[in-house]
DNA sequence: CGCTATCTGATAGCAGGACTATCTAAGATG
DNA sequence: CATCTTAGATAGTCCTGCTATCAGATAGCG
C-alpha cells in the first residue's frame, strides 16, 4: 500500500507517519523508485502499536522508541525483555522529595516481607520510594498501612500477566506481549481500580440509605 | 514566612510559586503591605501536594487545578468527592480506536459479572474500553483472559483504599485523602506491579537454573 | 538615615515535545 | 499528457511549564 492508504487504515496523518519514520519509530517503506514507497500490514500493526503506547500508555516518542527497540531486539528471555521494557517506560524520577532514605528503607522492608526477588537497582524500586516519600511529605504517611494489600493484589496480577505472556511463549509476538501487557496493562489496572473504588464507595457509604447522599458528610 | 523561605522549604523556585498563584493552584500570600506578603504552613503543604500530584501523579497544571477545586470544595460525601477527583484526573480519551462498541460491551459484561455498582457514564468505563479496544486492535485481544484477575485484585485494593480513607473520616483532610490516595495510589500500584512482575518472572523463568539466564530464549 | 537584600506584580521570553505546512522534483495513473 | 500523489527536506506552529527581567516598594540592619 502507499502512504496515503496507510494513513487511512490507521487514522494517522501522512506527515505524522513521516515524522515517526524520521524519529525511528516506524521503518521506512520499501522504495519502488526514488520517490515512491510501499507499506504493508507490518506497518499498519506497528503504527497501531505506536499510537496505543502513546495514547493509552501515555509514553513519549522517545520512550516509544526505546520500547520498540526492545521489541525489535533479537528474542531474549522474558526476564530481560521485561527489564528493558521497564527501563524504557519508567522515567527517571524527575524529582526526589525529602525523606527518601526512610522511604527506601520502607520499600526494602516490603520487598523483604513479600520475599520478592528484585534487585534494588530496579527503577520501580526508586519510583515506589518516591511515591511513598511523597505520601509522607504531604502528611499521609499512614498510607503504608495499605501497601501490603497492594502487594498481595499485585502478586495476583503479576501471576495472571505472566501466565498470559506464557501462553504466547511460542508465538512470534512474545516480546511485544510483554511490552504491551506492561504498558497497556497499567491503563487497564488503573481504570478498573477507579471502577472498584466507585463500587466499594457505593457499598460502604450508600448502603441502606436508599439514596445517593452519603454517610460521611452533609454537603 | 516570606516567599523566599517558602521556596527554600519546598524546593520550588520563587517564580514558579508565583506562577502557581497566577494559575490558581496556590492561594496568594496574606499581604502585609502593598508589596509584601506572608505565607504559612498551609502554603507549604499545598505546594508539596501540588508537586506530588504533578511529579508523582503526572497531572498537568490544569488537572491539578481541578483536583484542588474538589479538595477545596465544602465537605461532600466521599462518594461525590471520589467522582470529582476521578473526573479531574481522567483525561477525556484523546483518541477512540476502532472496535469501541465491542469493547464497551466487554466492559459492561465485566461490570455485570463483578456486580459492580457503577454508572456507564463513569469516565473510567470509557478509559477501560479504550484500553481493551487498543489491545484488540494490536492483535492482543486475548488479554481479556486476565481481566477477571485484574478485577479481583482491584476489588481488594479498593477495599483497602476505602478503609484507609475511612480511618480519616473524621479528620479535616478527608477529601485530600481521597484525592491523594487516588492519584498517588496509582503510582504505588504500578510500581509494585513492576516489582511483582520481576519477582514472578524470576520464579517462573529462572527457577532451578541457578543463574540469571532465562528459560525461554538463548539471546 | 542610608544601604542592601528582598519582595510584589506584570510582562515577556524560552525550551521541549509533538506535530503540521510548505516546497521541489519526480513517479503514478487514467 | 494532465492530474494526483509521493519522498524527502526544512521551517513553522501550538501547547506546557516554567524562567528572566523590570519597576517600584519594603525590610531590616548598622
Amino acid at each position: 500500500m502507499r502512504i496515503g492508504e496507510l494513513s487511512r487504515a490507521t487514522g494517522v496523518a501522512v506527515p505524522t507517519i513521516k515524522y515517526y519514520v524520521r524519529e525511528g519509530l516506524l521503518p521506512a517503506g520499501r522504495l519502488t523508485s526514488p520517490n515512491q514507497a510501499r507499506y504493508d500490514d507490518g506497518h499498519v500493526r506497528r503504527l497501531r502499536l505506536i499510537r496505543g503506547l502513546m495514547d493509552v500508555g501515555g509514553l513519549s516518542v522517545s520512550a516509544v522508541r526505546e520500547v520498540l527497540a526492545a521489541v525489535d531486539s533479537p528474542r531474549e528471555p522474558v526476564h530481560k525483555v521485561l527489564g528493558a521494557a521497564q527501563l524504557a517506560i519508567t522515567p527517571p524520577p524527575a524529582v526526589t522529595p525529602d525523606g527518601m532514605e526512610a522511604a527506601r528503607g520502607k520499600v526494602a522492608e516490603i520487598i523483604r516481607r513479600r520475599g520478592w526477588r528484585v534487585g534494588d537497582d530496579n527503577p520501580a524500586v526508586e519510583a515506589l520510594a518516591v511515591a511513598l516519600a511523597t505520601f509522607e511529605g504531604i502528611g499521609h504517611g499512614d498510607f503504608e498501612e495499605v501497601v501490603d494489600d497492594y502487594a498481595a493484589a499485585c502478586e495476583r496480577v503479576a501471576e495472571a500477566d505472566l501466565a498470559w505472556v506464557g501462553r504466547n511463549a511460542e508465538v512470534d509476538g512474545l516480546v511485544e506481549s510483554v511490552v504491551v501487557g506492561t504498558v497497556l496493562g497499567d491503563a487497564v489496572l488503573t481504570a478498573m481500580r477507579r471502577l472498584a473504588h466507585v463500587d466499594a464507595s457505593a457499598r460502604r457509604y450508600e448502603q441502606g440509605t436508599g439514596g445517593p447522599a452519603g454517610a460521611s458528610g452533609t454537603a
